[in-house]
DNA sequence: AGCCCCTTTGATTGCGCTATCACCACGTAT
DNA sequence: ATACGTGGTGATAGCGCAATCAAAGGGGCT
């Protein structure tokens, strides 16, 4: 059997393409390119045949408003260059692997407005499922997740209430902690350095809690420093040279990330400074850019590829079984003391 | 009025719902939430409303369907743990912005037949452009590419042959140019430590490269070092020790990215190594991560950010202006000499 | 032979929307 | 008066596919 070109060259390939090329009808071709019902293998080979020399590529859109099923799972995240998210986004990739489940990625740069477009524009692609970072929505937001129908998963932090189920770490006991650790290592003048970010409501949530941790030992917060923007390991070190130069007599410093902590410890080695002595430091995330560092920087890990995983293996079970959801996952990020905690042992 | 809700509160909006809601044809309502075509601001206004009230949210599966238009943009990157496409992605996702095009992200993990997975999947969504990284691609995977009819944007690399348009730096050239600044500078002994990626075509193209900006002085590698996987800075500590043991009397090292090139650098200042009098450094890319550590290492930047903006311009452009296509734009990647190769001046 | 059952294939319908054209009610120009 | 726009609206058809049911072609059984 010759296969005929198209008539015009230009115009997309369609199913009656292959059903022509191959003799068959086009339901017959549909089901061999969908591995669905019984098709003899003779015409199962003929229709494969076709669609390869032709070069046929399916038209999901079609497909999906036939079939009234999408295979995309709507993944909405803050940021990129965070680090910490391409790994979540990485958990969730591995997981959705193995089940025809494609994620579809949207940044919002942490900003309510832009996450409210991108959740409209991602659900009205009727997606199987949406991961959320986050907790913290406008009205409007909520009120989309929950009337689309499908599950919904927020990920990353667990302090708030969920539009459905939630994956995610505790940051306000991550920080309290945190403190505990410090002030049980004999530091008392503590300095804490982050972002200048409102948005970024799990830092926000870990200060608090940090402080009310220090607050359990009668402390407070002995000088801060912000920042916003810029290389953040170089941030951290003029950070830590100007928080010091203010405040000269703080033993320890928290960083609202590693990266930042990194700058900072890279600073305190240059400067000589006595660390953990003099000066304790730590900070958060467990990112494995630490490993390389001269001296293991004190922090904990956030999960983030386990969180990843975990979210889409609740979109993906609920997908199949009809589960009716609302579950919430809090994992238990570990304390590293690393090499820049004192050691009361 | 009063807004009925629907009767079956599971079932999903669809047009007819906010046209009864409203009193108007379907076809009207589709019109105000389009912005397109007249219609008078009281009927508008009602069907916002109506819209609104009933938390519609318009199905773009046929909306596609029927307008034959997708605003979608495939992108194809290899990994997402590497700290370039972040970046890479960043920048389209801003070019993109307000063309009201959105990009949809597929990872590779460097293997060609998921390349070709991810290919047609997104290709099954007839995308309104693609751009993906890299110009090595299986044969199944050009067809695919060149019978889409829609743009396409080659990203990273302009040294081979483009199945339409590309944007990217000519790897070899910045190997070759790294080489000539390394020799200009005097050294002589040169070892590479790089990715035992096979399938990292930039990687190996910046190789030869070298290799070959070497061999205009009469110079051959003198040594090599391979990894994979782990983290990089840590890696990069280590493969510094292992070749300089090996190889105590090399003076120069070029590492074939940053991360690892920091990690050498973060070993050679705790073994107070003379950089870059006795020992000569550079790596790639130009992440600002550099701009925290301690000493500047030389490197090369890759364009990243302008490359995504380019190429997303592409798309976008070529979107609206019927144009053929078939655009090739190199960018000039800068050396930095940093801190870390001798200055001759 | 007649029956049933199973496998394989095809015809029809509709998913939810937009393109297109038709239509109506007004003006305004001729 | 007739013709002709023009802004506003609705009716109809169809995008490319999959769900569904109908039908055709074999066996194997009584």
């Amino acid at each position: 059997m010759t296969t005929k070109p198209p008539a015009d060259p230009r115009r997309p390939l369609t199913l009656r393409d292959v059903s022509e090329a191959s003799g068959v009808s086009e339901m017959t071709v549909s089901r061999v390119l969908r591995n669905r019902g019984d098709v003899s293998d003779s015409t199962r080979e003929r229709v494969l045949e076709a669609a390869r020399t032709l070069g046929y590529v399916p038209n999901k859109i079609a497909g999906a408003l036939a079939s009234q099923r999408v295979n995309l799972v709507g993944v909405v995240i803050p940021s990129l260059s965070n680090l910490v998210f391409p790994e979540v986004l990485s958990g969730i990739s591995q997981e959705l692997e193995e089940t025809g489940l494609q994620p579809v990625f949207g940044v919002t740069d942490y900003n309510q407005d832009r996450e409210e477009a991108v959740l409209y524009e991602m659900l009205s692609w009727r997606p199987t499922g949406m991961i959320v970072a986050g907790l913290e929505h406008s009205d409007a937001a909520r009120a989309m997740l929950q009337n689309a129908g499908v599950p919904i998963v927020e990920i990353m932090d667990v302090d708030g209430e969920p539009v459905d189920s939630v994956v995610g770490i505790s940051h306000k006991r991550a920080g309290l902690e945190m403190a505990r650790a410090i002030v049980k290592a004999g530091y008392r003048k503590i300095g804490f350095l982050g972002t200048k970010m409102p948005h970024d409501h799990r830092a926000r949530k870990r200060l608090e809690g940090f402080e009310a941790g220090l607050a359990e030992a009668g402390l407070t917060l002995a000088d801060t420093e912000f920042y916003s923007g810029g290389s953040a390991l170089l941030k951290g070190r003029e950070m830590t040279e100007a928080i010091l130069k203010r405040s000269p007599d703080l033993d320890f410093l928290y960083y609202s990330n590693d990266m930042i902590g990194a700058g900072g410890l890279l600073y305190c080695l240059d400067k000589g400074i006595d660390v953990p002595g003099k000066l304790g430091l730590a900070g958060f995330n467990g990112v494995d850019l630490l490993d390389g560092l001269p001296r293991r920087l004190a922090t904990m890990d956030a999960c983030r590829r386990e969180i990843g995983r975990r979210a889409a293996a609740i979109i993906a079970g609920r997908s199949e079984s009809g589960l009716v959801g609302g579950e919430r996952i809090e994992l238990s990020p570990t304390i590293q003391l690393g090499d820049t905690i004192r050691r009361t042992s």
